[in-house]
DNA sequence: GTGATTTGACCTCT
DNA sequence: AGAGGTCAAATCAC
């Protein structure tokens, strides 16, 4: 059967994912490696983590990328589209040879229309104020939650556009007595910071730091030093956001340095800040395949916070 | 003028 | 049908 491929249109982005999964499978090898001697873990364990980081990012890249361009190429990402309710023209255009070539969306009454990222990796977790991930975030939308007194907040990425990074962020205020707020992130950041040599997390990394995660795929508990640090902080949220969380300006004072730790795509790019910033309160959840798109999920968690988290511990069940 | 936010509309999923 | 997630025009802020 002949090839769908053109002569002299050879996709960069099939080479791009062959590298991601190249690198990933060589850092796989590693861990392995590591893994079977076991007092080599015990006293390296960032280096486990920060490799285990590594290869989860290099999946999400490689899924970015492979979502990102032709559906010729691979067949599946023809469904993409038409949930997009993309036509097949609009989305040739731009795959067609094109490096950069950005998604267009021809038709101005597409609103509303997405993906459900029912297989993209989510984390939640809950503090007890806003704090800065380190990212740029811009809010697309807010929107009354049932049987949740205060809106949620969308956020996504601000290099969606120019960098295609997909990941997308919810914030939500507690009903608590004493509010906490639920950041759900969606997907991974793949607008790596130029001056990003290498993933990982090593320097937030607390191996004390004896925070339960719940993964959701396997519903099994993972102390949180098997995940790593997390996402430091979020800018950019607007004093009427700020107050639609409830929260002063003085307890979000904005900022535009960035203290980026994704422990999925990102080094810290500058000294972060003091993990006591964040980690007096802060839980983390991490799933795999938890989509928080689905409503009954999301309510039976935020029953599970409301009946579980104990401020230094978080327990699922 | 440019970029971020607001907000109603629209779409998908259950 | 209702809930949740996203879009994009209008508006705001710098």
């Amino acid at each position: 059967m002949e090839s769908y491929y053109q002569p002299g249109c050879l996709p960069s982005n099939r080479i791009k994912a062959i590298q991601e999964l190249t690198e990933g499978q060589q850092l796989a090898n590693k861990l392995r490696e590591m893994l079977g001697q076991p007092e080599k873990v015990e006293c390296d364990c960032k280096s486990v983590d920060s490799i285990a980081v590594q290869i989860l990012g290099m999946f999400d890249n490689t899924l970015s990328i492979l979502n990102s361009y032709s559906f010729n190429e691979y067949p599946d990402i023809l469904t993409e589209a038409t949930r997009y309710n993309t036509s097949s023209l609009d989305y040739q255009k731009s795959q067609n040879c094109g490096e950069n070539a950005k998604f267009v969306r021809s038709e101005k009454n597409k609103r509303g229309c997405y993906k459900r990222r029912g297989n993209s990796s989510t984390f939640m977790k809950i503090t007890s104020s806003l704090i800065d991930d380190g990212y740029v975030w811009r809010k697309y939308g807010q929107k009354a939650i049932l049987n949740a007194k205060n809106q949620r907040n969308y956020f996504r990425c601000t290099h969606k556009d120019e960098k295609g990074c997909r990941a997308t962020k919810q914030v939500q205020k507690t009903n608590d007595e004493i509010p906490k707020y639920k950041t759900t992130y969606n997907g991974y950041h793949t607008c790596k910071k130029s001056h990003e040599v290498v993933y990982g997390i090593s320097d937030s990394l607390d191996c004390s730091d004896n925070s339960l995660i719940l993964d959701f795929k396997t519903n099994t508990l993972i102390e949180k030093k098997q995940v790593g640090s997390f996402f430091h902080s979020s800018k950019q949220i607007s004093k009427e956001n700020f107050s639609s969380l409830g929260l002063s300006q003085e307890q979000c004072s904005s900022s535009d340095n960035y203290t980026a730790s994704d422990p999925f795509t990102q080094l810290p790019d500058v000294p972060l800040e003091p993990m006591s910033t964040i980690s007096d309160y802060e839980d983390m959840i991490f799933s795999g395949v938890f989509s928080s798109s689905s409503g009954t999920q999301g309510y039976e968690i935020d029953n599970m916070f409301e009946s579980y988290d104990t401020g230094d511990f978080l327990l699922q069940l």
